[in-house]
DNA sequence: ACAGGCGATGTCAACGTTGACATATGTCAA
DNA sequence: TTGACATATGTCAACGTTGACATCGCCTGT
């Protein structure tokens, strides 16, 4: 009973009195058949309940399978939940399947899913990469003509195809907000520094907004909190400065998360706050949370679109997508100094 | 260069001079072979950039794939997120694969995803069961050994494995709370009445504090609101009635965001709340959100954990597996009436 | 009446891997 | 010296499917 035996084509082509051939030129739309067979052989394959076996099909059909492997950090962030759902659905719309694995942030991890994924035989990989990855490894497959695409982090060591948010832009325009208001003193809080491409960009445009306003950059006023509760802490060193800042800015959600629970558990409402990536209730806190948006789905849309068009065969050179990002006016970004 | 053929283990044994048996000796640790030509095979192994094609070895060694499928109604809900989180790593700690899907919470979307896992020849399926789904189809599946467990909502038409959170009791617990406090209406928000397993198990829990407590269930108390827009304006029906209600019980997490978005644009602080499903940022809201929360994660896992020990050989009867919530009290739940 | 063509189906091998079984050395005890 | 046994490797077929090519009627035009 429970070691039935899973209906072949030859099972079914024995029921109807044909070949498996012809079994397999009726589920294809393939070459000519009579209308009366194939009626027949599709009855047969209900009657069985026979289900192709892919792994057989993609084997001999090409070397290559039918699913697209993608690998993100973490599958409890919504960011990247948000993001992954992105590209899953450009994926499905062209009948090819996806693989989700997650790296929970580490090198080996990722390395051992991508291991996997080729394995696997994908058709094509997308990756987040983890903070501290490098992808050197994957350039003979590039060379091979495995279409790779990188999502919200560019590639480490490898020329390949990305599309990233407008990072740098997006916390110019931020912390640009913040001094328009009459903030000259406005303090940072993001991941831990060097590892992150993403905090890299978005420090790199809070002192591009610096820069542009003519404001000095003071050290002290950068702060690291790599999650929520680190974050809350960073706030309230920030808060407790000799000459403390009269403005945040958190370059991530879970930096703004913390950042908001220190303010609040502070009792403070007079600091005024952008945040980078929008949260989901930052409408109803007090006050509520202007941000600097990201569109996460877009990204994966994007470069779902990119992999499907290298599976389509397009052999230009790598290239790098910005998706923009949109500041989201609330209240917390317009205190007075 | 693009049409570079992957090698085999048919050219990993040319270049050593021996047969791909015996590079397959090498590489599954099976059999003896000489200390030598391990060495030389590990060699070109490194030198061709060898991986071995998963797909042929699975189709060669038994009808299934080391790869499981899981089913989730949305990607970017981070209840579902967490939920796969717990599921993978349990998983991948046996060395197996997860192959994660969305269905969009539609039933088409999640009986096509199964039918792609199944032609994948999956060994296992886990489903997190779409809205008005219903799974008569998986009978003959079930009956030829495939492990199948539903998460979160149990399968309909099918005696099957299946791990939910303690949907009633929490509920009734959540709204004894309320009672306790002094509430004796209180409104009940919640998703579409009929369609949802995890509604229904939450709405009983509602009824069954009311009942415990000897309080009258009134109607006109219960609304629906099945997404954060819904919800606020559901809400806010309830708090127009002629007789309001003093206290409000959220069925979901976006019901519960949903509420919180309506009482804050509404200005309403007087109104108590008690959520089902906890929220990131509960703590810092005004007043800080007293939940019921759920623990997505054991949910998965526990989920994992049973599937891997289906594969395993256990062919006992279908198990039902709860786990428990936790009342979080923070401040929305313990207003007085 | 017969070549030519088309429609319907069949035959065979191959995709990459491994299980079952066979073979070729070498070692050692009787 | 021989046979018994272990070690190291090879041969072959099979998993389920499909591409390339073959076959077999039957219809059509002349």
């Amino acid at each position: 009973m429970s070691g039935m035996r899973r209906p072949t084509m030859t099972d079914v082509a024995r029921e109807v009195g044909v070949t498996a051939k012809t079994v397999s030129r009726v589920l294809n739309d393939e070459g000519p058949v009579a209308v009366e067979t194939r009626e027949r052989v599709m009855a047969a394959v209900r009657k069985l309940g026979y289900q192709p076996n892919l792994m057989a099909r993609n084997m001999r059909v090409g070397a290559r399978d039918a699913a697209i492997g993608l690998v993100i950090p973490e599958m409890g962030n919504p960011f990247f939940g948000t993001l992954a759902g992105g590209v899953e659905s450009a994926v499905r719309a062209r009948g090819l399947t996806l693989i989700v694995g997650s790296s929970d942030e580490t090198a080996d991890l990722e390395q051992s899913l991508i291991a996997t994924f080729l394995a696997r035989r994908v058709s094509a990989l997308m990756v987040v990469p983890a903070a501290a990855s490098d992808h050197r490894h994957l350039r003979s497959e590039r060379v091979a003509g495995l279409p790779i695409v990188f999502l919200d982090r560019p590639a480490v060591g490898l020329t390949a195809d990305c599309v990233v948010s407008a990072n740098r832009e997006g916390s110019r325009a931020g912390v640009a907000h913040l001094i328009a208001h009459g903030h000259r003193r406005i303090g940072f809080v993001g991941d831990l520094p060097a590892a992150l491409y993403t905090r890299r960009e978005r420090f790199q445009g809070y002192r591009d907004a610096l820069d542009g306003a003519g404001l000095p950059f003071d050290r002290a006023l950068v702060e690291t909190g790599h999650d929520l509760e680190a974050a809350a802490r960073a706030t309230l060193r920030l808060l407790a400065l000799p000459d403390p800042p009269t403005a945040l800015f958190t370059g991530n959600n879970f930096a703004s998360m913390g950042a908001v629970v220190a303010l609040s558990r502070a009792g403070r409402k007079d600091v005024a706050l952008v945040g980078f990536d929008d949260l989901p209730l930052a409408e109803v806190l007090d006050p509520p949370l202007t941000v600097v948006a990201q569109d996460p789905a877009a990204v994966g849309a994007a470069a779902a679109e990119l992999v499907l068009s290298r599976l389509d065969g397009d052999r230009s050179k790598a290239r790098r997508a910005t998706v923009p990002t949109r500041l989201i006016v609330r209240g917390s970004g317009e205190l007075p100094p």
